[in-house]
RNA sequence: GCGCCCGUAGCUCAGCUGGAUAGAGCACCGGCCUUCGAAGCCGGGUGUCGCAGGUUCGAAUCCUGCCGGGCGCACCA
């Protein structure tokens, strides 16, 4: 907030700097508006005047100095800057007045759950694409971490301004659906007694004995006779996708639609993307197979898209899914993946190219591995050999919320080291409890002001400029930081950030209480300081929301 | 062999579109509860930012090459 009129000061300066022939139009470039981390160097710096200097051949400090005057004028900056001065090699260095700091605190109470938000992506629809497991099993810890980082994201762009449609894409038809029909098949011929012959590479956990117990209840000998694997595999994939949904309810994640392949074969959209393909001369015959030639979008080799045996490969109806995403008209396309998926990237946008559509609309977010930690070792998964951990056993242990949290402190391109010691341990270690803590204790000074007799007074009453300290100054930042941070989280698709934000918005709290009592003897200082606590209250809370947390009023 | 990701403190990781003296958590050591919650606070850091070049006023950040780790490279998804 504070941010923005920073920037739309200096721009206003460097104008009229044009104007006055200070430096010319060309003198323009990529220049940034930054926070410093050192005090004294001000609440914000431009290297304005460095980044002019190299394009006019002049030097740095001369340009800075003007800058200067013109910054310093409270005509032109709205009466923003206590002062503003060069420094290092040409760094113009802004103090903002404390008053503009103390006047967040009524804006961030009178705007509540709104604060943060923004309207950047207003008028623009996307649609975020993850999890997309097929049903063939539980949510292992790797499908959590795409759900919960898919989630954040849809919660960042919806608090962007976006109209944010969460898809689930999947397919029940297809070899890994047949091999778990007949897995369960297998097992339920087993419970009834009957000689079978487990399928070789069959799903082994014991869900599918489960789901074929299941079977034995409501059908008996039934389906005994049954060669085919269809009422397996329906009844398995009924199950499953109950157990799915129901595991990402209690991440509290839920899809606004779920697509089925299916639809792309029967509403004739495969067989279109083919026949457009094949009239541009995108594709070929070769050994029975029907090959896209994916050479002509610069890639190594080209692909096949239908098999000889008929069957299309995962490529042609990922292509008209896409296609199908672009033709329901989102502005933005986001999808999710693991990183062992990556190779279909970019057969899919050279689909997307080859139909006429822009693929620079297609934003692809691929995450690195999750790697389970418990007592220094690390836990095998497998989905076949049923050795993985579950996201719902993961739930058992830690809960969502510290879930969520430990799926969401790396950023998407590292891998992540969940360390199950660590986050099974409620206590001091945990960082979850540390930003919980901190909204908890807000909720507790407030009830405690309340029990004192303190009734908070309308904020037009409070004296904002006994918020005078320099640790309350800088809590006064950080918090104004949260819209300028949602907005360059989102726009990155980058949740983390939040995760870093609260952790040290948390650290900043905690030491200040510490130090100075809220609720005091002297009830003006109290009244503005319980009105800073609420403001915090809210930035916490809405932090939280963004991740997907809780936001506790008691621990 | 090729593509993508990663390599920063003992460990796990941040570091915003290149910026000023590189940060956090954990672990470890010492201190702080007769006043708003000790799930907290305060103090304690000798890091070749994997290595070598390059780009420039300025590089952990960008480019090239190499080394190490992960994931892929099907007529599986």
């Amino acid at each position: 907030m504070i941010k923005t009129r920073v920037q739309a000061a200096i721009d206003r300066c460097f104008a009229l700097g044009v104007e006055q022939k200070l430096w010319t139009e060309a003198a323009a470039g990529d220049y940034a508006v930054e926070e410093p981390k050192r005090a004294g160097q001000g609440d914000f710096a431009t290297n304005l005047a460095m980044v002019a200097a190299g394009r006019e051949k002049r030097k740095p400090r001369e340009i800075a100095e003007a800058l200067v005057g013109l910054l310093s004028d409270p005509a032109n900056t709205g009466d923003l800057f206590q002062r503003v001065e060069v420094a290092g090699p040409g760094f113009v260095n802004c103090f903002v007045k404390p008053a503009v700091w103390q006047a967040v605190v009524p804006v961030i109470l009178e705007q509540g759950e709104e604060f943060g938000r923004c309207s950047s992506g207003a008028g623009r629809e996307v649609l975020v694409e993850f999890v997309s497991a097929n049903p063939t099993g539980p949510l292992s810890v790797g499908h959590g971490r795409q759900a919960v980082l898919g989630d954040a994201i849809a919660r960042l762009l919806s608090a962007a301004g976006y109209t944010v449609t969460r898809e689930y894409y999947y397919n029940d038809a297809g070899r890994q659906m047949r091999v778990l029909g007949e897995s369960v098949r297998a097992r339920y011929l087993d419970l009834l007694g009957v000689p079978y012959e487990f399928p070789e590479d069959g799903y082994q956990g014991e869900y599918i004995r489960e789901i074929a117990l299941a079977l034995v209840d409501e059908q008996g000998e039934a389906l005994k006779e049954v060669s085919d694997h269809l009422p397996f595999t329906k009844k398995a994939e009924e199950v499953i996708f109950a157990d799915i949904n129901a595991t990402l309810a209690r991440l509290g994640i839920k899809f606004d639609n779920y697509y089925n392949e299916h639809t792309l074969y029967e509403q004739g959209l495969v067989d279109e993307v083919v026949a457009n393909l094949r009239d541009q001369g995108l594709v070929y015959d070769q050994d029975g197979a029907v090959w896209f030639k994916t050479t002509e979008f610069g890639l190594e080799q080209d692909r096949v898209i239908i098999k000889s045996s008929g069957e299309p490969t995962y490529r042609l109806p990922d292509i008209a899914y896409h296609r199908e995403k672009m033709r329901r008209g989102y502005d933005w396309l986001v999808n999710v993946l693991g990183s062992d998926h990556i190779a279909t990237v970019p057969d899919v946008m050279a689909g997307i190219k080859a139909l006429g559509y822009d693929p620079g609309k297609v934003t692809t977010v691929i995450h690195q591995f999750v790697t389970l930690m418990r007592d220094g070792q690390q836990v095998k998964m497998s989905t076949r050999k049923a050795t993985f951990v579950t996201v719902d056993e993961l739930l058992d242990l830690v809960g969502a919320d510290v879930t969520r949290f430990f799926f969401l402190m790396r950023k998407a391109d590292s891998q992540l080291e969940f360390d199950l010691n660590l986050a099974t341990k409620e206590g001091q270690e945990n960082p979850v409890y540390y930003v919980q803590y901190a909204h908890a204790r807000l909720c507790s000074i407030q009830r405690q002001a309340r029990e004192k007799g303190l009734t908070p007074v309308a904020v037009a009453e409070i004296d904002f400029s006994r918020l005078d300290l320099a640790e309350e100054l800088e809590l006064l930042q950080a918090m104004a930081g949260l819209p300028s941070l949602l907005e360059t989280a989102a726009v990155a698709l980058e949740p983390h950030r939040i995760v870093f934000y609260l952790q040290d918005l948390a650290a900043r709290f905690h030491g200040y209480y510490n130090r100075h009592r809220i609720v005091g003897e002297d009830e003006q200082l109290s009244q503005v300081r319980l009105a800073l606590a609420l403001a915090l209250r809210v930035v916490f809370a809405n932090g939280l929301r963004l991740i997907g947390v809780s936001a506790p009023e008691s621990m």
